[in-house]
RNA sequence: GUGGCUGUAGCUCAAUGGCAGAGUACCUGACUGUGGAUCAGGGUGUUGCGGGUUCAAAUCCCGUCAGCCACCCCA
């Protein structure tokens, strides 16, 4: 019988693994909610065509990248390749936007994207994300980048860098490409295949090639940074100053572009040379059209991702500081017969004790309360069961100590000894 | 989606057509009831899966699944 196994791009999270996402999770929760954001969470599974609305329907993502069916009541469904649309599709559903000028939201969950899988790539990854509602100072994009400071700060990842440009609006924007377009139209020949096809659909992305004739080409190509009227620059500009303020450290990459169609201003990437080619790890930026053709007021917004699996790369596992654990070893029927009772009392007192089911010989227990790196051992048999006590090693000194065969007493006994 | 590499013990890997192996981990003993060290012993396997060629396949061929690398794209 042949086994089932997970599909191509999913997988289990097990153990260190998990133990290092539960880790970020909780250090970016921390942050995020430090600084007045309300956690939310919102369906895995929505209508297609929320996500086609707001990612863009000429998107690689929307174009060929969505888990989608059909159900039983005939609907086109998406599991989510993103958070935004659905944050997004939430604050106007529950009417937050009459409730409150401001609306500071996260999300932590799992998004499904039917990619091929690469290392810091999966089918199904998982992102935490924050948005904005109602701002539009560049304050609030600049205290984005602070908190994504602080937390990896607090996570303690250091090879980094933060990437930051504006894409303008649509009016700047549409200039723009333009300009781009007959620039490139006249060195054409010079471009590699896929930037022929971008420069027809999405001529800004070609500056993300690294075809090194593409490079060389655009290299010399007018930029958008050059072009943005006067409400952009004056953000980028507030945007600078106030990143300043925080004294965080970001790198102006007038090349810098997003995939998705929605972003207009502000935007920036956190990426570190130890991911590979999937070095991006956090990305995000401005969209303050999206609310408005998603069919709610004009609302500006903003906000970013984080790549769970990405970061999880970048984290060391922090040794954390343990409360001791102890381990029962047991020889013999008689002394079993203690085990429950040694449970139920360390488990009154809070205490991590560990035991073995088979009660093999005391060495093979020695050695597997060991491999738990359990900080002490009970050891009964009959000769302690005879005189009424109980061994108690400490693992570390090799010190060992008679304790009354008391399970109730015993934990408060054995505190007194690993303080010592 | 495109191109390339890989898949053998829990883990890292060897075996290029001829008895599936090593290191490590694990178990047992030396040590009657005391962990990490040492010594001795133990192989725990559907060689990813399915077919084909062959007297004989981990090895060659076809297919398939999965992983890795790069591209595309993205967190």
């Amino acid at each position: 019988m042949e086994k089932v196994k997970t599909l191509r791009g999913f997988r289990d999270i097990v153990g260190e693994e998990l133990d290092k996402f539960k880790l970020i999770e909780s250090v970016s929760q921390k942050h995020v909610k430090r600084l007045g954001f309300t956690e939310i969470e919102i369906p895995i599974l929505e209508k297609t065509d929320l996500f086609v609305r707001s990612i863009g329907d000429t998107t690689d993502i929307v174009e060929k990248e969505m888990f989608t069916f059909t159900d039983l009541g005939g609907d086109s469904l998406t599991m989510r390749p993103e958070a935004t649309a659905g944050v997004v599709r939430a604050y106007l559903q529950s009417g937050l936007y009459v409730k409150q000028r401001v609306s500071k939201l996260f999300t932590m969950g799992p998004m499904f994207r039917h990619e091929k899988p690469q290392k810091g790539r999966f089918r199904e990854f998982h992102q935490i994300d924050v948005e904005v509602f109602g701002v539009s100072d560049p304050l609030i994009d600049a205290e984005l980048l602070w908190m994504i400071h602080l937390i990896l700060n607090d996570l303690g990842v250091q090879s980094y860098t933060m990437e930051v440009n504006s894409v303008g609006c649509p009016l700047c924007r549409e200039s723009f490409r333009r300009v781009l377009v007959e620039y490139f139209e006249e060195r054409k020949d010079a471009l590699c295949d896929d930037c022929t096809r971008r420069l027809d659909r999405n001529p800004l992305r070609i500056f993300d090639c690294k075809n090194s004739q593409c490079i060389d080409v655009s290299r010399n190509s007018p930029l958008l940074f050059n072009c943005l009227c006067e409400g952009c620059r004056e953000h980028l500009d507030g945007f600078l100053k106030h990143i300043d303020a925080f004294g965080v450290a970001v790198v102006m990459n007038k090349r810098l572009v997003r995939g998705l169609d929605y972003y207009t201003k502000t935007v920036f990437e956190v990426t570190s040379d130890d991911l590979g080619a999937q070095k991006a790890f956090i990305a995000g930026g401005r969209y303050d059209n999206l609310v408005e053709e998603m069919g709610g007021p004009k609302t500006p917004g903003t906000g970013f991702a984080i790549g769970v699996e990405r970061l999880a790369l970048l984290t060391q596992t922090q040794s954390l500081q343990k409360s001791p654990t102890y381990f029962f070893a047991y020889l013999g029927e008689r002394a079993k017969e203690y085990l429950v009772p040694f449970l139920r009392s360390f488990a009154e007192a809070g205490f991590s004790l560990n035991y073995s089911y088979d009660g093999r010989s005391l060495k093979s227990q020695m050695r597997y309360a060991d491999s738990l790196n359990s900080d002490f051992v009970f050891i009964l048999g009959d000769d302690e069961i005879g005189k009424d006590i109980v061994v108690l090693r400490n693992m570390k000194t090799k010190a060992q100590y008679e304790l009354m065969l008391d399970p109730l007493t015993l934990p408060g006994e054995a505190m007194k000894l690993s303080g010592e």
